[in-house]
DNA sequence: CCCGTGAGTTAGCGGCCGCTAACCTGCCGG
DNA sequence: CCGGCAGGTTAGCGGCCGCTAACTCACGGG
Protein backbone atom coordinates (compact mmCIF):
# COMPACT_ATOMS: atom_id res chain seq x y z
CA UNK A 1 0.00 0.00 0.00
CA UNK A 2 1.16 3.57 -0.71
CA UNK A 3 0.78 6.22 1.99
CA UNK A 4 -0.67 9.60 1.51
CA UNK A 5 2.66 11.17 1.28
CA UNK A 6 3.89 9.09 -1.58
CA UNK A 7 0.54 9.28 -3.56
CA UNK A 8 1.26 13.47 -2.78
CA UNK A 9 4.66 13.08 -4.48
CA UNK A 10 3.77 11.07 -7.34
CA UNK A 11 0.83 12.84 -8.06
CA UNK A 12 2.50 16.61 -7.92
CA UNK A 13 4.89 15.20 -10.38
CA UNK A 14 2.63 14.67 -13.11
CA UNK A 15 1.03 17.80 -12.21
CA UNK A 16 4.10 20.10 -12.17
CA UNK A 17 5.57 17.98 -14.87
CA UNK A 18 2.39 18.99 -16.93
CA UNK A 19 1.74 22.64 -16.23
CA UNK A 20 5.04 23.70 -14.33
CA UNK A 21 5.49 24.29 -10.46
CA UNK A 22 4.09 27.53 -10.78
CA UNK A 23 1.14 26.15 -12.70
CA UNK A 24 -0.13 23.92 -10.20
CA UNK A 25 -1.75 25.22 -7.13
CA UNK A 26 -2.15 23.43 -3.53
CA UNK A 27 -5.96 23.19 -4.51
CA UNK A 28 -5.11 21.70 -7.75
CA UNK A 29 -2.88 18.68 -6.05
CA UNK A 30 -5.17 18.16 -3.46
CA UNK A 31 -7.76 17.96 -5.64
CA UNK A 32 -6.15 15.38 -8.00
CA UNK A 33 -5.36 13.20 -4.68
CA UNK A 34 -8.93 12.93 -3.56
CA UNK A 35 -8.19 15.68 -0.49
CA UNK A 36 -8.38 19.62 -0.33
CA UNK A 37 -6.60 22.24 -0.80
CA UNK A 38 -4.96 23.14 2.68
CA UNK A 39 -4.90 18.92 3.90
CA UNK A 40 -1.52 18.92 2.18
CA UNK A 41 -0.24 20.84 5.43
CA UNK A 42 -0.77 17.27 6.86
CA UNK A 43 1.97 15.91 5.51
CA UNK A 44 4.28 18.68 3.89
CA UNK A 45 5.43 22.02 5.43
CA UNK A 46 5.15 23.99 2.57
CA UNK A 47 4.35 23.53 -1.29
CA UNK A 48 8.32 23.90 -2.07
CA UNK A 49 8.84 20.97 0.56
CA UNK A 50 6.90 18.67 -1.74
CA UNK A 51 9.12 20.17 -4.55
CA UNK A 52 12.42 19.73 -2.60
CA UNK A 53 11.83 16.24 -1.52
CA UNK A 54 10.61 15.07 -5.22
CA UNK A 55 13.79 16.95 -6.45
CA UNK A 56 16.56 15.79 -3.56
CA UNK A 57 15.53 12.30 -3.41
CA UNK A 58 15.70 11.23 -7.62
CA UNK A 59 19.16 13.32 -7.77
CA UNK A 60 20.30 10.78 -4.87
CA UNK A 61 18.96 7.97 -6.80
CA UNK A 62 20.23 8.62 -9.67
CA UNK A 63 23.67 9.22 -8.19
CA UNK A 64 23.66 6.48 -5.62
CA UNK A 65 23.19 3.62 -8.81
CA UNK A 66 25.62 5.82 -11.11
CA UNK A 67 28.08 4.74 -8.19
CA UNK A 68 26.73 1.19 -8.36
CA UNK A 69 26.99 0.89 -12.27
CA UNK A 70 30.48 2.19 -12.07
CA UNK A 71 31.97 0.01 -8.77
CA UNK A 72 30.07 -3.22 -10.63
CA UNK A 73 32.10 -3.04 -14.05
CA UNK A 74 35.46 -4.02 -14.94
CA UNK A 75 36.47 -1.41 -18.20
CA UNK A 76 35.39 2.21 -18.37
CA UNK A 77 32.97 0.58 -21.94
CA UNK A 78 31.29 -1.30 -19.95
CA UNK A 79 30.42 1.09 -16.87
CA UNK A 80 29.53 4.00 -19.19
CA UNK A 81 26.84 1.22 -20.99
CA UNK A 82 25.64 0.52 -17.70
CA UNK A 83 25.67 3.84 -16.77
CA UNK A 84 23.43 4.81 -20.00
CA UNK A 85 21.27 1.66 -18.97
CA UNK A 86 20.63 2.86 -15.52
CA UNK A 87 19.72 6.27 -16.71
CA UNK A 88 17.40 4.92 -19.54
CA UNK A 89 15.61 3.34 -17.22
CA UNK A 90 15.36 5.42 -14.83
CA UNK A 91 13.93 8.27 -17.33
CA UNK A 92 11.44 5.83 -18.58
CA UNK A 93 9.56 4.85 -15.28
CA UNK A 94 9.95 8.19 -14.18
CA UNK A 95 9.03 10.59 -17.23
CA UNK A 96 7.64 13.04 -15.00
CA UNK A 97 10.44 13.45 -12.41
CA UNK A 98 13.04 13.52 -15.14
CA UNK A 99 10.71 16.90 -16.71
CA UNK A 100 10.33 18.55 -13.44
CA UNK A 101 13.91 18.31 -12.21
CA UNK A 102 15.58 20.09 -15.21
CA UNK A 103 12.28 22.61 -16.08
CA UNK A 104 11.53 23.41 -11.91
CA UNK A 105 14.96 23.20 -9.87
CA UNK A 106 15.06 26.67 -10.18
CA UNK A 107 12.12 26.99 -7.67
CA UNK A 108 13.55 25.18 -4.61
CA UNK A 109 14.14 26.92 -1.74
CA UNK A 110 17.62 27.58 -1.46
CA UNK A 111 19.14 24.75 0.76
CA UNK A 112 17.51 22.14 -1.32
CA UNK A 113 18.25 23.92 -4.64
CA UNK A 114 21.89 23.65 -3.53
CA UNK A 115 21.85 20.17 -2.66
CA UNK A 116 20.33 19.03 -5.64
CA UNK A 117 23.34 20.76 -7.58
CA UNK A 118 25.65 19.46 -5.99
CA UNK A 119 24.43 16.04 -6.16
CA UNK A 120 23.97 16.14 -9.77
CA UNK A 121 27.58 17.84 -10.01
CA UNK A 122 28.63 14.75 -8.33
CA UNK A 123 26.58 12.21 -10.99
CA UNK A 124 27.82 14.72 -13.90
CA UNK A 125 31.57 13.60 -13.01
CA UNK A 126 30.76 10.03 -12.23
CA UNK A 127 30.26 9.76 -16.27
CA UNK A 128 32.48 12.55 -16.74
CA UNK A 129 35.32 10.47 -15.01
CA UNK A 130 35.08 6.81 -17.11
CA UNK A 131 34.22 9.45 -20.52
CA UNK A 132 37.99 9.99 -19.40
CA UNK A 133 39.39 7.19 -19.09
CA UNK A 134 37.73 6.10 -22.20
CA UNK A 135 39.21 9.19 -24.02
CA UNK A 136 42.43 10.44 -22.25
CA UNK A 137 42.48 13.64 -24.19
CA UNK A 138 39.51 15.24 -23.37
CA UNK A 139 39.43 17.58 -20.20
CA UNK A 140 37.22 17.44 -17.35
CA UNK A 141 35.08 20.49 -18.79
CA UNK A 142 34.56 19.15 -22.31
CA UNK A 143 34.09 15.57 -20.53
CA UNK A 144 31.39 17.19 -18.51
CA UNK A 145 29.71 18.74 -20.94
CA UNK A 146 29.56 15.01 -23.06
CA UNK A 147 27.59 13.68 -19.89
CA UNK A 148 25.34 16.89 -20.39
CA UNK A 149 24.45 16.34 -23.77
CA UNK A 150 24.02 12.48 -23.12
CA UNK A 151 21.57 13.72 -20.52
CA UNK A 152 19.69 16.08 -22.75
CA UNK A 153 19.67 13.02 -25.56
CA UNK A 154 18.16 10.51 -22.77
CA UNK A 155 15.79 13.03 -21.02
CA UNK A 156 14.22 13.66 -24.57
CA UNK A 157 11.87 10.73 -23.79
CA UNK A 158 8.77 12.07 -21.87
CA UNK A 159 9.08 14.38 -25.46
CA UNK A 160 8.02 11.55 -27.91
CA UNK A 161 6.21 9.17 -26.38
CA UNK A 162 5.93 7.40 -29.95
CA UNK A 163 7.64 4.38 -29.33
CA UNK A 164 7.23 0.94 -27.10
CA UNK A 165 9.13 1.50 -24.27
CA UNK A 166 11.34 -1.86 -25.40
CA UNK A 167 12.14 -0.12 -28.38
CA UNK A 168 12.48 3.27 -27.15
CA UNK A 169 15.28 1.92 -24.52
CA UNK A 170 17.21 0.02 -27.26
CA UNK A 171 16.84 2.94 -29.55
CA UNK A 172 18.07 5.99 -26.88
CA UNK A 173 21.08 3.36 -25.60
CA UNK A 174 22.60 2.94 -28.66
CA UNK A 175 22.30 6.76 -29.61
CA UNK A 176 23.95 7.73 -26.46
CA UNK A 177 26.62 4.99 -27.06
CA UNK A 178 27.31 6.14 -30.40
CA UNK A 179 27.23 9.92 -29.03
CA UNK A 180 29.59 9.44 -26.27
CA UNK A 181 31.84 7.56 -29.03
CA UNK A 182 31.59 4.29 -26.91
CA UNK A 183 32.29 1.26 -29.96
CA UNK A 184 29.03 -1.16 -30.06
CA UNK A 185 29.67 -4.88 -28.64
CA UNK B 1 18.31 50.00 -33.73
CA UNK B 2 16.18 47.97 -31.62
CA UNK B 3 12.27 48.69 -31.00
CA UNK B 4 10.91 48.73 -27.87
CA UNK B 5 8.88 45.37 -29.09
CA UNK B 6 12.27 43.71 -29.46
CA UNK B 7 13.47 44.86 -26.46
CA UNK B 8 10.84 43.60 -24.48
CA UNK B 9 11.01 39.79 -26.45
CA UNK B 10 14.67 39.87 -25.70
CA UNK B 11 14.32 40.25 -21.88
CA UNK B 12 10.84 38.61 -21.59
CA UNK B 13 13.31 35.46 -23.50
CA UNK B 14 16.06 35.49 -20.38
CA UNK B 15 13.90 36.37 -17.78
CA UNK B 16 11.39 33.43 -18.84
CA UNK B 17 13.91 30.94 -19.08
CA UNK B 18 15.54 31.69 -15.66
CA UNK B 19 12.06 32.13 -13.74
CA UNK B 20 9.80 29.97 -15.94
CA UNK B 21 6.60 32.20 -17.51
CA UNK B 22 4.74 31.57 -14.46
CA UNK B 23 7.34 32.89 -12.50
CA UNK B 24 7.76 36.29 -14.11
CA UNK B 25 4.81 38.76 -13.42
CA UNK B 26 4.20 41.95 -15.82
CA UNK B 27 5.86 44.17 -13.39
CA UNK B 28 9.05 42.14 -13.62
CA UNK B 29 9.37 42.38 -17.20
CA UNK B 30 8.39 45.79 -17.33
CA UNK B 31 10.64 46.76 -14.68
CA UNK B 32 13.94 45.04 -17.00
CA UNK B 33 12.95 46.80 -19.72
CA UNK B 34 13.38 50.22 -17.94
CA UNK B 35 9.49 50.57 -18.09
CA UNK B 36 6.59 49.73 -15.60
CA UNK B 37 4.42 47.22 -15.70
CA UNK B 38 1.18 48.52 -17.52
CA UNK B 39 3.56 49.64 -20.25
CA UNK B 40 3.38 46.05 -21.74
CA UNK B 41 0.00 46.71 -23.10
CA UNK B 42 0.78 49.47 -25.17
CA UNK B 43 2.75 46.67 -27.55
CA UNK B 44 1.56 43.54 -26.46
CA UNK B 45 -2.05 42.13 -26.04
CA UNK B 46 -1.60 40.47 -23.15
CA UNK B 47 1.65 38.24 -21.07
CA UNK B 48 0.79 35.71 -22.97
CA UNK B 49 0.87 36.99 -26.33
CA UNK B 50 4.31 38.08 -25.87
CA UNK B 51 5.20 34.59 -25.26
CA UNK B 52 3.11 33.30 -28.11
CA UNK B 53 4.71 35.59 -30.63
CA UNK B 54 8.66 34.51 -28.95
CA UNK B 55 7.52 30.44 -29.73
CA UNK B 56 5.59 30.94 -33.15
CA UNK B 57 8.95 33.10 -34.34
CA UNK B 58 11.63 30.57 -33.67
CA UNK B 59 9.83 27.65 -34.62
CA UNK B 60 9.23 28.92 -37.86
CA UNK B 61 12.74 30.16 -37.86
CA UNK B 62 13.92 26.33 -37.16
CA UNK B 63 11.64 24.95 -40.26
CA UNK B 64 12.51 27.71 -42.77
CA UNK B 65 16.23 27.14 -41.65
CA UNK B 66 16.06 23.11 -41.54
CA UNK B 67 14.31 23.03 -45.29
CA UNK B 68 16.92 25.67 -46.48
CA UNK B 69 19.41 22.64 -45.16
CA UNK B 70 18.04 19.92 -46.82
CA UNK B 71 17.32 21.72 -49.88
CA UNK B 72 20.76 22.85 -50.64
CA UNK B 73 22.45 19.31 -49.62
CA UNK B 74 23.30 16.71 -51.88
CA UNK B 75 22.88 13.39 -49.79
CA UNK B 76 21.19 12.84 -46.76
CA UNK B 77 24.39 12.79 -45.03
CA UNK B 78 25.10 16.16 -46.08
CA UNK B 79 21.63 17.15 -45.07
CA UNK B 80 21.68 15.57 -41.70
CA UNK B 81 25.27 17.15 -41.65
CA UNK B 82 23.85 20.59 -41.88
CA UNK B 83 20.60 20.28 -40.03
CA UNK B 84 22.97 19.70 -36.97
CA UNK B 85 25.09 22.68 -37.56
CA UNK B 86 21.84 24.64 -38.14
CA UNK B 87 20.39 23.69 -34.84
CA UNK B 88 23.35 23.77 -33.34
CA UNK B 89 24.21 27.32 -34.35
CA UNK B 90 20.74 28.03 -33.57
CA UNK B 91 20.95 27.12 -29.66
CA UNK B 92 24.16 28.05 -29.17
CA UNK B 93 23.10 31.79 -29.78
CA UNK B 94 19.61 31.79 -28.63
CA UNK B 95 20.25 29.50 -25.61
CA UNK B 96 17.14 31.41 -23.31
CA UNK B 97 14.98 30.78 -26.71
CA UNK B 98 15.48 27.20 -26.00
CA UNK B 99 14.87 26.78 -22.56
CA UNK B 100 11.57 28.81 -23.10
CA UNK B 101 10.65 26.90 -25.92
CA UNK B 102 10.58 23.38 -24.25
CA UNK B 103 9.98 24.53 -20.81
CA UNK B 104 7.09 26.97 -21.15
CA UNK B 105 5.18 26.02 -24.26
CA UNK B 106 1.96 24.26 -22.35
CA UNK B 107 1.27 27.62 -20.95
CA UNK B 108 0.41 29.50 -24.26
CA UNK B 109 -3.31 30.24 -25.26
CA UNK B 110 -4.99 27.30 -27.51
CA UNK B 111 -4.86 28.80 -31.15
CA UNK B 112 -0.25 29.87 -30.88
CA UNK B 113 0.36 26.13 -28.86
CA UNK B 114 -1.37 24.32 -31.90
CA UNK B 115 0.69 26.68 -34.24
CA UNK B 116 3.91 25.94 -32.90
CA UNK B 117 3.26 22.14 -32.45
CA UNK B 118 2.18 21.96 -36.08
CA UNK B 119 5.48 23.72 -37.20
CA UNK B 120 7.97 21.45 -34.67
CA UNK B 121 5.76 18.43 -36.04
CA UNK B 122 6.75 19.06 -39.31
CA UNK B 123 11.14 20.44 -38.40
CA UNK B 124 10.75 16.86 -36.81
CA UNK B 125 9.39 15.15 -39.98
CA UNK B 126 12.31 17.08 -42.40
CA UNK B 127 14.99 15.23 -39.89
CA UNK B 128 12.98 12.31 -39.88
CA UNK B 129 12.75 11.75 -43.52
CA UNK B 130 16.27 12.21 -44.04
CA UNK B 131 17.48 9.86 -41.65
CA UNK B 132 14.95 7.13 -42.93
CA UNK B 133 16.73 8.07 -46.40
CA UNK B 134 19.92 7.20 -44.65
CA UNK B 135 18.41 4.28 -43.07
CA UNK B 136 16.14 2.46 -44.90
CA UNK B 137 14.65 -0.07 -42.49
CA UNK B 138 13.53 3.06 -39.81
CA UNK B 139 10.00 3.18 -38.84
CA UNK B 140 8.73 6.37 -38.96
CA UNK B 141 7.87 7.44 -35.87
CA UNK B 142 11.68 5.51 -34.83
CA UNK B 143 13.44 8.67 -36.74
CA UNK B 144 10.97 10.83 -35.02
CA UNK B 145 11.95 9.84 -31.71
CA UNK B 146 15.71 9.68 -33.14
CA UNK B 147 15.09 13.41 -34.16
CA UNK B 148 13.38 13.97 -30.56
CA UNK B 149 16.34 12.33 -29.09
CA UNK B 150 18.95 14.86 -31.19
CA UNK B 151 17.11 17.69 -30.21
CA UNK B 152 17.70 16.82 -26.51
CA UNK B 153 21.34 16.22 -26.95
CA UNK B 154 21.85 19.65 -28.57
CA UNK B 155 19.67 21.68 -26.23
CA UNK B 156 20.98 20.58 -23.46
CA UNK B 157 23.61 23.57 -24.16
CA UNK B 158 22.24 25.96 -21.87
CA UNK B 159 22.54 23.33 -19.06
CA UNK B 160 26.29 23.52 -18.78
CA UNK B 161 27.67 26.59 -20.04
CA UNK B 162 31.14 24.87 -19.91
CA UNK B 163 33.19 25.43 -22.96
CA UNK B 164 33.55 28.31 -25.20
CA UNK B 165 31.57 28.27 -27.84
CA UNK B 166 33.36 27.35 -30.62
CA UNK B 167 34.68 24.04 -28.66
CA UNK B 168 30.97 23.63 -27.45
CA UNK B 169 29.92 23.97 -31.28
CA UNK B 170 32.60 21.24 -32.54
CA UNK B 171 31.25 18.58 -29.80
CA UNK B 172 27.76 18.95 -30.05
CA UNK B 173 27.98 18.47 -33.97
CA UNK B 174 30.27 15.56 -33.71
CA UNK B 175 28.06 14.04 -31.05
CA UNK B 176 25.13 14.61 -32.70
CA UNK B 177 26.36 12.62 -35.90
CA UNK B 178 27.44 9.98 -33.70
CA UNK B 179 24.08 9.67 -31.97
CA UNK B 180 22.51 9.45 -35.55
CA UNK B 181 25.20 6.97 -36.95
CA UNK B 182 26.03 9.59 -39.46
CA UNK B 183 29.33 8.30 -40.65
CA UNK B 184 31.83 11.07 -40.47
CA UNK B 185 33.63 12.62 -43.14
C1' DC C 1 -15.43 5.10 28.72
C1' DC C 2 -13.02 8.59 27.32
C1' DC C 3 -9.31 11.02 25.81
C1' DG C 4 -5.54 12.10 22.54
C1' DT C 5 -4.00 12.10 18.16
C1' DG C 6 -3.91 11.93 13.14
C1' DA C 7 -6.28 13.33 9.14
C1' DG C 8 -9.59 15.76 7.23
C1' DT C 9 -12.94 20.00 6.65
C1' DT C 10 -14.33 25.21 5.74
C1' DA C 11 -13.52 30.17 6.42
C1' DG C 12 -10.73 33.62 5.68
C1' DC C 13 -6.41 36.69 5.62
C1' DG C 14 -2.80 39.06 3.28
C1' DG C 15 -0.54 39.54 -0.79
C1' DC C 16 0.59 39.25 -5.55
C1' DC C 17 -0.93 39.19 -10.34
C1' DG C 18 -2.96 40.34 -14.88
C1' DC C 19 -5.20 43.87 -16.67
C1' DT C 20 -8.02 48.31 -17.22
C1' DA C 21 -8.95 53.15 -16.50
C1' DA C 22 -7.73 57.61 -16.38
C1' DC C 23 -4.47 60.76 -16.96
C1' DC C 24 0.02 63.09 -18.63
C1' DT C 25 3.45 64.55 -22.01
C1' DG C 26 6.32 65.34 -26.03
C1' DC C 27 6.33 65.26 -30.90
C1' DC C 28 4.80 65.91 -35.56
C1' DG C 29 1.84 67.23 -39.64
C1' DG C 30 -1.46 70.65 -41.54
C1' DC D 1 -0.46 77.00 -33.21
C1' DC D 2 -2.60 73.30 -32.03
C1' DG D 3 -4.84 68.71 -32.25
C1' DG D 4 -3.99 63.90 -32.15
C1' DC D 5 -1.48 60.09 -31.32
C1' DA D 6 2.33 57.18 -29.39
C1' DG D 7 4.05 55.81 -25.34
C1' DG D 8 4.49 56.46 -20.93
C1' DT D 9 2.54 57.10 -15.71
C1' DT D 10 -0.22 55.73 -11.18
C1' DA D 11 -4.43 53.93 -8.95
C1' DG D 12 -7.06 50.32 -8.34
C1' DC D 13 -10.20 46.13 -9.27
C1' DG D 14 -11.16 41.32 -9.15
C1' DG D 15 -9.35 37.06 -8.55
C1' DC D 16 -6.27 33.48 -7.33
C1' DC D 17 -2.75 31.69 -4.24
C1' DG D 18 -0.15 29.98 -0.16
C1' DC D 19 -1.03 29.30 4.24
C1' DT D 20 -3.24 29.51 9.05
C1' DA D 21 -7.01 29.02 12.29
C1' DA D 22 -10.55 26.71 14.18
C1' DC D 23 -13.20 23.00 14.10
C1' DT D 24 -14.90 17.91 13.28
C1' DC D 25 -14.52 13.15 13.43
C1' DA D 26 -12.86 8.28 13.54
C1' DC D 27 -10.30 5.34 16.16
C1' DG D 28 -6.98 2.84 19.18
C1' DG D 29 -4.92 2.29 24.10
C1' DG D 30 -5.17 2.49 29.16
Amino acid sequence: MTTRREQILGTAAELFAARGFHGVSVADLGAACGISGPALYKHFASKDAVLAEMLVSISRWLLDGGRECVGSADSPSAALSALVDHHVGFALEHRPLIVVQDRDWSSLPDQAREEVRATQRAYVDVWADQLRVLHPDLSLDAARAMAHAAFGLINSTPHSGLLPDAEMRQLLASMALGALGVRAG
